[in-house]
DNA sequence: ATTTACCTAATAACAAGTTATGAAGTAAGG
DNA sequence: CCTTACTTCATAACTTGTTATTAGGTAAAT
């Protein structure tokens, strides 16, 4: 399964940040993003990853060397996640820790984002359905009410009136 | 032996920053520096060393949101005593560490709570279509029996008529 | 052939953080 | 009394990071 790319209008849109914001953080932050082969940026998931990293840590006031930093953190976590892990909980580097905490964190919102909006689409999905039925039903009983009442002998009823003899 | 303390004009000249610049850390860190009497600043070995860690973090190009962090791991460092400052000042937080921690845990039970609503959710409505469905079968099934007693009598019933032929 | 979407590079415009200055007040010491 | 060294508060002035705009260019799709 090949990796998927976005192009910087999609990344732009998916995470709300406008496209030259993009250009500067990749600029600032010394990022690596991917190019085709027209030169177009190709960001990855793990990119994707990267720039809600960054916003966050912005949100939280953090500089832009201060994000730097963090990155690098991260990037080092993922190095030796390719490595044999045997270190035990001694030499286990609590930056390993964090930097895989604040991934979490970013994960967990996203779950987070999901929910609400499987929770629109439920809440869409009850309305319609609600109405729906309402409405068949209500036709279905109409109907049925005047089909008795023709059935009872009644010629005369509004309805077929109104359908023309 | 009386810990010494230090004026502001001393610390100015011996760190060589200006006395507002002093005043302005104090606030936009939000360092604690004891007063006397009077309600002059007196500043403590411990504060030089704050203030000689906060020039180097400024040379690098920290933020002063991220010195303050860099400052709490300090001090939780030195209350815990669990391991000797090393240069990872912004990443070695024990505290950011649960706090995050924290955090995801409430993040978590969240979506649980939100996830075991959904499927409830879910659950009645899928109940409450497969009820109404039979219920619409039943009075279709009413009405096709009508129908076909129609079909062997009247011929010229108005819904015979409508339906066409 | 025109539109669309991307690129770079320069620069304008804005926001925020920081440095610096000044006014007005208090207490200690020569 | 006057100077010195502090204090707070307001504000001016400057710096920097970031956002936003513009111009000029390429490639692909309509």
């Amino acid at each position: 399964m090949r990796e998927r790319f976005y192009k910087i209008g999609e990344v732009s849109e998916m995470l709300d940040i406008e496209q030259y914001t993009l250009r500067y953080l990749e600029n600032s932050l010394k990022l690596k993003i991917k190019r085709d082969e027209r030169g177009d940026r190709q960001y990855s998931e793990s990119d994707l990853d990267t720039l809600k990293l960054i916003m966050e840590l912005r949100e939280k006031g953090l500089n832009t060397t201060a994000i730097k930093m963090a990155l690098e953190n991260v990037e080092q976590v993922e190095e030796t996640r390719v490595a044999p892990v045997n270190d035990n909980l001694l030499t286990t580097n609590i930056p390993e820790l964090l930097a895989l905490a604040q991934q979490i964190v970013v994960q967990n919102e996203e779950m987070l984002d999901n929910n609400k909006l499987l929770t629109e689409r439920i809440n869409r999905l009850e309305e319609k359905v609600e109405k729906r039925n309402m409405e068949r039903e209500r036709k279905i009983d109409e109907f049925l009410t005047l089909w008795k009442n023709e059935q009872e002998g009644k010629n005369k009823s509004w309805l077929s009136k109104l359908v023309g003899k």
